[in-house]
DNA sequence: TTGACAACTGAATCGGCGTTCATTAGGGAC
DNA sequence: GTCCCTAATGAACGCCGATTCAGTTGTCAA
C-alpha cells in the first residue's frame, strides 16, 4: 500500500502543480500553493521532488510522455496517407486545448523558459514529440507526397511553431467561447499543406 | 543637460536590462545585475522605472517600437508585389537574430510570459507588429495573390508562430556558426507561400 | 561663497518563500 | 499492547533580492 499511496500522492502533487503553474506561471507560483492545491503539507512535496525546479522538470516529462503516447497511438490507429496523418496530428495538437487546458497553457507558456533556464536540462521529451512529426514528414518525402526541396527539420520547426502558436490562441479563445477545433485544424492544415499563395495561373 | 543625461542613462539601463534578461531570463536576473551592467547604482534604476516589472514592460515597448519602425520602413522602401513584401518581412524577422541577438532571445523567450503574467498589460505593441503582417495579407487577398478561403487572422497567427520559432532556432544556431539568413528566409517563404504538399498532379 | 536643488549612490531594510527537520500519525509485526 | 518504521506534517529558519532613503555629489544662480 505504501507504494500505491505514494504514487497517488506524487500524481496528486503533479496535478496540483500543473494547475497552479498554468494559472500563475512557474516563477510566481509558490510551493505552498501547490501543496495546498494538492492537499498535502509543504514538506511532503520534498519527499517526492528534490526541489521546485525538479518538480517542474518531472511535471514536464510526465505530461510530455502522455502527449507523445497519445499522438503515436492515435496516428497508428487512424492510419491513412501521410497527408491524412499530418492533418490528424494537427487536430490532435490543437485539441490539447480542449482535453487539457491547463496542460496547453503550461506547454505553450513555460516550454521555452524551462528548456532555457532550468540548467542542465536539454529537453529530450520535446525532441521526441518533434520526432513523431519528423518521421511523418520524411515518410511523405520518400513517397512523394511531401515536397523534397525543403529540409525536413525546417518543415518540422516551422510547423511546430505554427501549431504551438495556434494552440496558444485556441487556449485563450476557449476561455470564453466554444471552439470548433475541427474547423480550426482544417484551416491550419489547408494552409500548411497548400500554402497561402494562390496557385500560379 | 539634465534631460540629455537622463535619456542617456535611461537608455543605458534599458540596454543593460536587455543584455541581462536575454542572458539569464527575467525572473533569474537581479536588479543589481542590471545596475552593474549599466554602470549605475541599484537605486538609480528606480529613478527611471517604477519597479522591475515596469522595467520589463518599458524595455519591451521600446524595442518593439524599434522593430515595428524598422519593418514598416523597410517594407515601404522595398516596394514590390505583396508576395515580394511577404518574403521581405520574413527575411527581416529572421534577421533580428543577426542584427540584435539579445533582442531576438528576449523576444522569443520572454514575450509570452510577459504578456501573460505581468498583470494589467495586454501588449499593444505586439498587436501592432502583427498588424503590419495582417495588412499585407489582406492586401494580397484583395488583389488575388493570397488565398481568400483562409481567415487573415488565422494566416497571421500561423505565420507569426512559424517565424517566431524559426527566429528562436536561428538565434540558437547563430551562437555556434554563421547562419545564411537569406537562404533560411527563402526556404521558410517557399514553404509558407507554396505549402508543404506536392502539387496535386 | 553659499544656498538650493536635482541627480545619484549603495548600504540597510524587510518581506517573502524555498527548504529543513523535529515531531506526530499510522499501521503492520509479534 | 508494544515496538518499530515509514510517511507525513507544518512551524521555523535562513537566505536572497527588490526596494528604500539618508546621505553625497555636482551644478547653477544669486
Amino acid at each position: 500500500m505504501a507504494k500505491e499511496r505514494a504514487n497517488d500522492k506524487r500524481e496528486r502533487i503533479l496535478e496540483a502543480a500543473l494547475r497552479v503553474f498554468a494559472e500563475r506561471g512557474f516563477y510566481n507560483a509558490k510551493v505552498s500553493e501547490v501543496a495546498k492545491a494538492a492537499g498535502v503539507a509543504d514538506g511532503t512535496i520534498y519527499l517526492y521532488f528534490k526541489n521546485k525546479d525538479d518538480l517542474l522538470i518531472q511535471l514536464f516529462e510526465d505530461r510530455m510522455d502522455f502527449l507523445i503516447q497519445r499522438l503515436s497511438e492515435e496516428l497508428a490507429r487512424s492510419g491513412g496517407t501521410v497527408v491524412d496523418r499530418i492533418r490528424r496530428l494537427i487536430l490532435l495538437h490543437l485539441q490539447i486545448a480542449s482535453i487539457a487546458p491547463d496542460l496547453a497553457e503550461f506547454i505553450t507558456v513555460e516550454l521555452r523558459q524551462s528548456s532555457r533556464f532550468v540548467k542542465e536540462y536539454d529537453n529530450p521529451k520535446f525532441s521526441e514529440y518533434l520526432r513523431v512529426l519528423r518521421d511523418l514528414i520524411e515518410e511523405g518525402q520518400s513517397n512523394g507526397s511531401i515536397r523534397s526541396d525543403l529540409d525536413a527539420r525546417l518543415i518540422v520547426r516551422t510547423m511546430f511553431g505554427a501549431l504551438d502558436e495556434m494552440l496558444l490562441t485556441a487556449t485563450l479563445l476557449s476561455r470564453g467561447r466554444a471552439v470548433d477545433y475541427e474547423a480550426m485544424a482544417d484551416a491550419v492544415s489547408n494552409m500548411l499543406l497548400g500554402g497561402i499563395a494562390t496557385p500560379a495561373s
